[in-house]
DNA sequence: TAGATTGTTAATCGATTAACAATC
DNA sequence: TAGATTGTTAATCGATTAACAATC
């Protein structure tokens, strides 16, 4: 029998740097969807991904012809199909937690909707904030986290706590059973080998744009 | 003449890969010495980092000899000699526009300063918010970019303010002859070659985590 | 038809990994 | 000495790129 290794359709993980790379076509899609754009060539998503245009054609060539030669490629179907390629058709909800200026600027973004994401609960120590809305949301108060995690079906947390709570906050979204994680804070975070940690990096994304810039 | 093409002691550029994790490096290393931390091997690099711990000391050695083979790196000088290695050892300057949420809490934050950079100013277009302060920083208004941008030797601008502005803004700073963009904004930014737009991609990251949790 | 852009090949280069001697 | 961890090699795998025929 002769196994097709040229091709992710019958496959099942996708290398590191595909999945990566189709996360960012996504993003970009999205943008360019929002703006009007009906179509994309490779050489525009290049220009606005940093990753090269061949390199785009033959990630999406993988798994299907989604092009139309002298065209490009349609923003929504390929939008579509890339969701398809990366499981996440559905919907998932997220538990943010701190209600400071940037859980505001979270949960009144709709960068995270956009991509099939729902801020679906926020959480703050304060008693002063606890009750009280923000945008659609109520602030809960934490003793409340398993029962929304379980209600409400939160796969991720988002951490815009400083770094004092990060590690203890993290430690009870693992204890009710949440595996991935969003870390705004600058706390480093021990979790188990189970668990994603994402951490946001704009310093470290400014430096790498900065040394191609001094140099 | 022998040139010594494993090394890049007197070469130039590095590859983008390199770059980008040292920047990486860069950031756990700088949380880790906020922990208290003094030392770290390359394990432990690479639980927090997801780079493969052989990559690290791979990555470092074509530099010189950093470790100490049975303890590990000592924090301070490596952040020390990777600030070298990036040329960003010194101060760099940034303005941020959007005196909202977002901005406020880039503002008070000190991911920046913590590599190295120094939000010097900070715009608003809302007049009932121009000549406020928030923090340290009073809230120009938008005729005076040119000016503080000149005084205050700006070299980075960081966008914190609503789609509609985005490219407006972006096309002013590159008048001015700003070079390096950080992109908050869910706008694509259409700029010339060599200005670099990095975006913020939070949904993009947190879709690519969640694939390999669904899969 | 002419222009544009995809899909694909082939060749090169950098990333990844396991393994292990050196040495703190 | 024993344990830990670096620095380095060698082998493999994936990423990158130029080039171009196919075709919209």
């Amino acid at each position: 029998m002769i196994v097709d290794d040229e091709s992710f359709e019958h496959g099942e993980k996708l290398p590191l740097g595909v999945a990566a790379r189709l996360s960012r076509y996504l993003q970009v899609l999205t943008q360019a969807h929002k703006m009007g754009k009906t179509t994309i060539s490779s050489q525009e998503l290049a220009d606005y991904t940093h990753v090269n245009s061949t390199q785009i054609r033959r990630d999406l060539s993988g798994f299907g012809k989604f092009g139309k030669r002298g065209v490009g490629y349609n923003i929504n179907s390929l939008v579509d199909q890339i969701r398809k390629i990366l499981h996440t058709s559905g919907q998932h909800n997220i538990a943010l937690f701190g209600a400071g200026h940037l859980g505001t600027a979270i949960a009144s973004s709709d960068v995270f909707a956009d991509h099939g994401f729902r801020v679906v609960a926020l959480f703050d120590i304060d008693p002063a904030k606890v009750g009280t809305r923000i945008g659609k949301l109520t602030v809960h108060d934490l003793p409340e986290l398993l029962d929304v995690v379980r209600a409400e079906n939160v796969v991720v947390g988002v951490l815009a706590v400083p770094a004092s709570a990060a590690q203890s906050l993290a430690d009870r979204l693992i204890a009710v059973g949440v595996r991935v994680i969003f870390n705004y804070s600058e706390a480093l975070l021990d979790v188990p080998p189970d668990v994603a940690v994402h951490a946001s990096s704009p310093a470290a994304d400014l430096l790498y744009a900065l040394y191609f810039y001094l140099t």
